[in-house]
DNA sequence: TATTGACTTCGGGTTACTCGAAGGTGATAT
DNA sequence: ATATCACCTTCGAGTAACCCGAAGTCAATA
């Protein structure tokens, strides 16, 4: 049994997220102790955490609710999530493809700026334009 | 030269989010044509792109305006420039990695969920509490 | 006993868009 | 000639997703 701060630390995010995506209803089956506090256990990490990486596809929160929604329907609406999982498939990929382009942007920019700052004189050609 | 919807499509991002870009004065030098439409040529393209990827760093819009700033004042700003870099370039490679977690979450609920819908029998021992 | 610290709710504030209205311009179609 | 596009412009309001802090509760510790 995780305490807010104990699976915000667990999951990377702040707590004020965490209760905030409780309070949307997106974490199933939510327990509270005898003084209300919000009491994690592992199925409900495990929603919280489908939360995060959709959330983290972009996906709005009303859509997650909707996932989460279908999800408890049973299997009836496996088609149907299917389908949600396999579009955001596609953008969890593209997303990988930005990250690395821009990774190789920002390396450029850091390999540039470190040759200035050791003095690297002219032999290599920089483009002016990009500091 | 190119337009607001050009450069929109050159870099993937919307005109309203161009225009803000702009509004914001995140592309110094920006150029207008006699009807004050906006006018972007190869140099401001160049800044736009490096915004682009600043932001979706998550680096906030006025500290992206602080760097843009730092850029334009020249060599005696480069050490400062490099640190914020490298700053970006820790976020990019967190990022890579959670991008790269996110796809191995996702590739998973896909294939359960392929699998039930192929009519997969009891060989595969799935967790319940993921659908 | 008093302080510490983590929890709660609630409501306002912030960021970065996002949208649409209202209007201008220039090219093409009737 | 004029109408209809398809762009562009500014501006201001709306929205999503936090983000913060106040005010209060409770348990454990000094």
């Amino acid at each position: 049994m995780y305490t807010v701060k104990e699976v915000a630390a667990l999951l990377d995010m702040t707590n004020h997220t965490v209760r905030y995506y409780t309070d949307q209803g997106l974490v199933p089956n939510l327990r509270r102790d005898d003084h209300n506090n919000r009491l994690f256990d592992e199925a409900t990490v495990k929603w919280l955490l489908c939360v995060k990486h959709l959330r983290h596809c972009g996906m709005p929160i009303d859509d997650i609710k909707t996932y989460i929604s279908l999800c408890q329907e049973g299997d009836s609406t496996v088609k149907e999530r299917y389908e949600i999982m396999r579009r955001q498939q596609a953008v969890a990929l593209t997303q990988l493809e930005e990250a690395k382009q821009r990774i190789a942007y920002i390396d450029e920019k850091v390999g540039n700026y470190f040759d200035i700052l050791n003095g690297a004189t002219d032999d290599k050609d920089y483009d002016k334009s990009t500091y």
